[in-house]
RNA sequence: GGAGAGGUGUCAGAGUGGUCGAAUGAGCAUGAUUGGAAAUCAUGUGUACCAGCAAUGGUACCGAGGGUUCGAAUCCCUCCCUCUCCGCCA
């Protein structure tokens, strides 16, 4: 959410940014809630005001006394009125607090022009695309695959999009994460294990509702949510909280499995590994002073990108268009990793820099020792990493010619074994 | 799940219908004192929003939301949370 004050003072800004991101929000309903919301304000105030005059008189006055019940007369009136517009007060706060809300984040300058895809940057590579191996195919049409990732057994027990790993890929998978945890755990990311259900007001402050929904996982009768990612308990962490500014920044990461329902994608895109469910992942959140927040962003990318040099995995930097960007996001990078049977990039990570519009909607504050008041913060995270898209990395590009995977140095002392075999 | 107690400012803790944004103490800040410090003394010390160039003024906030009343931290209702005891349990 942005400032009322950013809206109101400076609304070309909005305007272009909105612009930017190629998003259709008309403005002007934003601003005439503002100002409607601010005259009833006003107006409540003033008979507030007038209510608090009479009784500081009435205290004074002996009770029974004529003046006395002549206020009381007098007062009723003021009290039926304030009812009556508080009520609509009530009406218009929250009229522009849902407007607000339709109001998307600002871009950063250095963010490029672009509405699809193409049109985002590639702002670093990094691996050789061609010296992986020369006979990968799919992960998932690799002989024995749905042995160790068994889609059917998952179906019948959960749905489309539940495998279960069996055996050598339940391994890897474990192996995946403790490995991304230490590592970001050298980088200065305080582990931690969340719930990973959240209340309504996290998924609120988060931005996954009230629009995103039916994009999560929900129980009843609790209304608890299952997380989409770990950024959502673990950005709720400081909500409604006022931080130590000497402690900036913090640096947290988080193991949990995500849990997206996804509708509507359907396709090619979805196959295999690509796109599940549920699925695990180890996310790096930052809470930064304002000054600071675009280094912390390209120390927080550099530390996802890290991970992927150690695995020794080809892949590439987006740097992500107005028109790709996330509502809430003033920056975002993309970590793309190279899938060798497919012949595509896979997006493992996606970094991003939300300044203080999460942080506001949170109310995740610090005190400024400059000017002894209290400010947002600005928030950032990012993957570190999504273990199955990794995981089909590895698999496709680092299949030999016996069918079998070889494991990344980096990574063998976790798993265990120098191969995994698919049968 | 059952029974009880409780949720007030940075913290501790008073306040049970009116002048309470809220006593008192601690903490913190500034100043005095000191060679310097401790101690002591004095003053100050919440957040948000609105109006205003500003000085400043106004309003709200005592777990949350409703209600009663001219007036609610204080009375009533609902919900949430914490603690203690009991039960159940990975």
């Amino acid at each position: 959410m942005l400032d009322t004050k950013t809206i109101r003072e400076t609304p070309e800004l909005v305007r272009a940014a909105i612009a930017k991101k190629h998003l259709d929000v008309d403005l002007a309903p934003v601003i005439a809630a503002d100002a409607a919301w601010r005259v009833l304000l006003q107006e409540v105030e003033t008979l507030r005001s007038k209510q608090k005059a009479a009784n500081n008189e009435m205290a004074a006055m002996p009770k029974g006394s004529p003046e006395f019940k002549a206020k009381v007369a007098e007062m009723k009136e003021v009290s039926a009125q304030v009812k009556e517009l508080d009520a609509s007060l009530k009406v218009a706060e929250e009229a522009l607090r849902e407007h607000m809300l339709s109001v998307p984040n600002i871009p950063h300058s250095s963010v490029p022009e672009g509405s699809t895809p193409e049109d985002n940057v590639v702002y670093a590579t990094n691996g050789d695309v061609a010296a992986v191996s020369a006979h990968a195919v799919p992960h998932y049409d690799v002989p024995g695959f749905e042995k160790l990732f068994d889609f059917t057994r998952g179906s019948k027990v959960t749905g489309a999009g539940f495998p279960f790993y069996v055996g050598d890929a339940a391994r890897l998978v474990r192996a995946l994460i403790s490995f991304f945890l230490d590592e970001d755990g050298k980088a200065g990311y305080i582990e931690v294990n969340p719930p990973i259900f959240v209340n309504a007001a996290s998924a609120t402050a988060t931005g996954q509702l009230p629009d995103k929904e039916g994009q999560m996982y929900e129980t009843t009768p609790d209304r608890l949510f299952a997380v989409p990612t770990a950024e959502v308990p673990l950005t709720n962490f400081f909500r409604d909280e006022i931080v130590d500014e000497s402690e900036l920044p913090i640096k947290r990461c988080a193991y949990t499995p995500c849990f997206r329902r996804e509708a509507g994608s359907h396709g090619k895109d979805v196959r295999g590994l690509n796109r599940l469910h549920q699925f695990d992942k180890v996310e790096l959140l930052k809470w930064v002073h304002p000054s600071s927040s675009y280094e912390e962003l390209d120390k927080l990318r550099l530390d996802a990108e890290h991970l992927l040099q150690k695995l020794g995995l080809p892949y590439r930097v987006l740097l992500m268009c107005g028109g790709d960007l996330g509502f809430s996001q003033s920056k975002k990078y993309d970590l793309e990793v190279w899938a060798a049977g497919q012949k595509r990039w896979l997006e493992v990570s996606s970094c991003s820099n939300f300044e203080s519009f999460q942080a506001r909607r949170a109310q995740i504050r610090f005190r400024s020792k400059e000017t002894g008041r209290p400010e947002l913060v600005h928030t950032l995270n990012g993957s570190g990493l999504a273990v199955p898209r990794v995981l089909a990395a590895i698999i496709e590009n680092n299949l030999q010619a016996d069918g079998r995977v070889k494991i990344p140095q980096a990574l063998v002392a976790y798993f265990g074994k120098e191969y995994l075999a698919f049968n």
